[in-house]
DNA sequence: GTCTATAAATGGATAGAC
DNA sequence: GTCTATCCATTTATAGAC
């Protein structure tokens, strides 16, 4: 059993992020040091270097996270026969997800950290994920490549314009469904 | 004529403007110190005090122009009595602005820099922009304010997803036109 | 694994001579 | 207006004792 110590360190690391979540959303995705988070999780900075190897490390591992996060948001709306209900179901689900902690959207969709550039294996599971969404497109239909990209483009064009122009509004959320329809009566002009 | 030293200091003022839109771009829009700005522009650090009052105030006055500068894109616009080509026009304009500079694009349409805010006159700018941007849009009887926040979504979605998801390439810029055939299809399906 | 101590660098900003 | 000198804070990261 040497899990013990194992799952100790890993509850730690999970303990660490969580707490680089928190500053982020607080004071910007940038806006926190090392010894702040040493801070909240009562250690000194020196001893992050026990879980993490640098601050990048800890980006690297929170956009590995944000992703994880967004693969079961996508698997978590529920499948539907309807066109329309689906797609305003991943919509929404999307909305919500990008606006309901813009920092985390900065790192996932933008690139907003000089220097930095996700690991290997994060960008493939961030490639994982983004594929994923394709296929529930797809299970609607939606498959053509041009069709994805047209309807990530205006969803997430949707979500950025709330969370700048709008924060804690719901001036583009109402256009959610509008612009569905608007989406659908190009892509499947038949429903 | 006490002008000539205020010129001088004008040109100044913009020489280091430039200096840091030129580091913005090569490193990211946070990805410099004044030190290097003061390098560029063949000074020390603390002489940039005398042309701006904080790094803050740089970014300012960055911002401003910035808006400025979209200003004057939009204005570029010819105008056109056929809303499909107008659309098709300002789509572009906005489109090219947006991906031009990305960094440029982070500083004016997203919330990217922790503590930094714009000024009252800097943002009555923007305002005034985005405005103007609307005029044109009721120009050609898209004035419904659902209508025009649609639309900026859509085309600041397109931009954006280029940038982040195909920097260099056209993937999202080829999908200019469809999107406004898509937009225009809900918007006036008299035209 | 956590700490103290400290490196080593960098940051924005100020004081005061010239 | 520009400089040198420097402050003072902060940063990420390492060394080494416990």
């Amino acid at each position: 059993m040497p899990d013990r110590r194992a799952r100790r360190h890993e509850a730690t690391r999970r303990e660490i992020l969580a707490a680089a979540w928190q500053l982020a959303r607080e004071r910007g995705l940038t806006g926190w040091s090392l010894r702040e988070v040493a801070d909240a999780v009562g250690m000194r900075a020196p001893s992050l270097y026990v879980y993490f190897d640098s601050k990048d490390a800890i980006y690297d591992a929170m956009f590995s996270q944000g992703y994880q996060q967004l693969l079961e948001t996508v698997d978590a709306v529920p499948s539907a026969e309807d066109p329309r209900t689906l797609l305003r179901d991943v919509a929404s689900a999307f909305f919500d997800f990008y606006v309901s902690d813009p920092a985390r959207s900065q790192l996932l969709f933008l690139r907003v950290i000089p220097g930095f550039a996700p690991s290997e294996d994060s960008y493939e599971l961030a490639r994982r994920t983004l594929e994923r969404l394709g296929e529930v497109l797809g299970s609607i239909g939606i498959d053509r490549p041009e069709a994805v990209d047209l309807w990530t483009a205006m969803v997430t064009g949707l979500a950025s314009q709330q969370v700048s122009n709008d924060p804690g509004g719901d001036r583009w959320a109402r256009l959610i469904e509008p612009s569905v329809d608007m989406f659908l009566a190009r892509e499947s002009p038949a429903a």
